[in-house]
DNA sequence: AAAGCATTCCCCCGTTCCGGTGATGCCAGG
DNA sequence: CCTGGCATCACCGGAACGGGGGAATGCTTT
């Protein structure tokens, strides 16, 4: 068994995002018998974090779940649309396998809980920095919903009633209330906010 | 100016309880340069901490608010019905001062933000070994939400319609209506959508 | 060709919501 | 004492919502 494990290669660099700086430096602390050279930014805002990657090109980005003003998925899901192609894995205190789901779903390469222990913190990375995948648990088959069903989606958590949303998709307020009907009985919820509510706690918005 | 405050009696002892492993590593080398020996003892769970309290007497016990299964306040209050006499500080990632202000009434001596930075944090726990208090969180500009409105803002958030958010309150729907209507006032909105929307925002929730 | 699904729209019906106005009691501050 | 804020509840009317039908289009899969 090595202590140090020489399969990570040196000379690697890793950005950390975390608004704890607390936690990051305990991060930084476990990471660092990982590898030789390995070099281990800090970020604690998302500002912090886009500086720091447009300066430098690294080979893994662990992202926090939640941070102060975003989700850590919508950062990643912009990110993704801006064309970066930084390797992220998500980290979390929590370990429900929705929202593991959901960050995988956003594109990131992997969920870490933050209860894990610094080895096993140490191993999930080494995996990933050789490209391996994480185990994810697979429970849930994560119902999909329509192009439609998102975009109305977004409309209903800004609060806009059935006419509005119509207005802003140019659809008829039936057709609106039609797509919701839908999008409530997937959730299983019998009322707008709730569907909401439902919908942001496993990563959609 | 003391990069090492003296202030603070040798011979110390604090015990730190958090689900986050790694965060205790970061807690406990942040705050190693607080005095000369200094202990630190990590529980990850309530259960290690209610053994460590057995034990050895902490002179102040830093105390998750989120824990897993188990709210910090609900363990602290056990603790004071218990009849133990330790001193305990809670730690928290929101910095919201509705969550300072419980601390405070749960019996805590202080709230401590995780995302606070090492020389914040050894100020804060320095000052608590000597007796003193923490300055509370009162920055907030005006939330000026009404502890009956925030309540029903909780539930408004869970999807629930009026008349339910009465049973659950006790309350007429006719008064759950009436708080509604001044909540939308304040928050400039129409719907109750919007309404969770913007609290949420605002990290009221 | 048929079956399946997403998308669009319509009607109906009962319930719920939103806004306005008004009333009562309580309690702290000037 | 009295004014103001908070909490409680009531009534009303128009609008919005939730759930149930049905039906047409187009596109993919079988």
């Amino acid at each position: 068994m090595n202590l140090v494990p020489t399969t990570v290669p040196d000379g690697v660099s890793l950005l950390l995002v975390d608004d704890h700086l607390i936690f990051l430096d305990g991060l930084s602390l476990a990471l660092a018998p990982l590898a030789k050279d390995l070099r281990v930014d800090s970020a604690p805002s998302v500002e912090a974090a886009e500086q720091c990657l447009a300066s430098h090109d690294y080979d893994l980005v662990l992202l926090d779940l939640k941070l102060p003003d975003e989700s850590g998925l919508s950062v990643l899901q912009r990110w993704q649309r801006e064309g970066r192609s930084t390797p992220v894995a998500i980290l979390s205190a929590s370990e429900s396998a929705q929202d593991a789901h959901a960050a995988r779903q956003a594109g990131a390469l992997g969920f870490i809980s933050k209860s894990a222990s610094g080895a096993q913190l140490r191993e999930a990375v080494g995996r990933l920095l050789l490209g391996e995948n994480l185990p994810l648990p697979e429970n849930e088959p994560a119902p999909e919903l329509t192009v439609r069903q998102r975009e109305i989606l977004l409309l209903l958590a800004e609060g806009l009633p059935n006419k509005a949303i119509g207005r802003r998709l140019k659809l008829s307020e039936e057709t609106v209330k039609t797509h919701l009907r839908s999008l409530f009985q997937t959730l299983q919820v019998h009322t707008r906010t709730a569907c909401v509510t439902v919908a942001r706690q496993r990563g959609w918005l």
